[in-house]
DNA sequence: GTTCCTGCAAATAATTTGCATACCT
DNA sequence: AGGTATGCAAATTATTTGCAGGAAC
């Protein structure tokens, strides 16, 4: 039984198990994020037996590998989000509705000069992430 | 006896308790981001009894009312620091060493500008975290 | 005096971990 | 086979809450 997040897996080396599937087959469905335990609720509704640790494993996992988005709540508790788009970008959050869409902009250039101008260090890695209320819901 | 925080909290109707005067007192004094538990041991060397929900309670009061930025870290836990003039920055934190300093950029107005115009929304907050190596651990 | 604050102890709740078993490749 | 992945139960830990006594206004 192929399936299309077969080769995504290989890629980051983790094997193809059902669970791992289905988490996958969940989240890309969604255009909103979704927090473990609501994967795992979804999950259980489809008649799949699992438990609420391995959700929480694999979702961290595949966060790791950039496979999926990890996103830091202000409400504290962590979400997951599936962005189809490969290239680098950010995230508007609606924070009423939970919908994702995609940011062009990130600075990464300016911040990366700033930091080698200014402070004389280096620049890892950075997080940017926009909260607020999407279209849809400043109408409501 | 005065002390220069009365004013802003008579302002937002806070007693001008001992607690609550040294917390801000802490805070001003720090150029970068503090946990409330990090808060509540500096309270203490400086020989001041207080317990740590009182800290909790405290920083969370002044963060509704705008005098202190509460931040929501990718580590889930919480953060606060003191704005002493408004002025909005992020930080540049060092992944070896702990240090932080400031960044100047921000770029919030472009991302304010792209979400209004491209998605139609409105922007609430942001979080922009830059991850590296400050010069002294480039060095080392 | 009245209302707000505080400390202490105990509760909460999301997230992790230990470990024996089951499964992918 | 051999290393991963999983479920379950139990642990962890930052953050909250209840409440009786104290302090600011």
């Amino acid at each position: 039984m192929i399936h299309k997040f077969d080769p995504v897996l290989r890629g980051i080396r983790l094997k193809a198990t059902p669970r791992r599937l289905a988490i996958l087959d969940i989240l890309a469905d969604e255009p909103v994020y979704l927090s473990p335990e609501e994967v795992w609720q979804k999950m259980r509704r489809k008649g799949r037996r699992v438990g609420l640790p391995t959700v929480y494993r694999n979702l961290d996992e595949l966060a790791q590998n950039g496979v999926v988005i990890k996103i830091v709540h202000p409400d504290r508790r962590l979400y997951y989000y599936f962005c189809p788009n490969d290239s680098h970008h950010h995230h508007f959050v609606c924070i009423s509705c939970r919908k994702v869409e995609d940011l062009a902009f990130c600075g990464l250039d300016a911040i990366e000069r700033e930091v080698k101008r200014n402070l004389k260090g280096a620049v890892v890695s950075h997080l940017l992430q926009v909260y607020g209320h999407c279209k849809a819901c400043l109408k409501g």
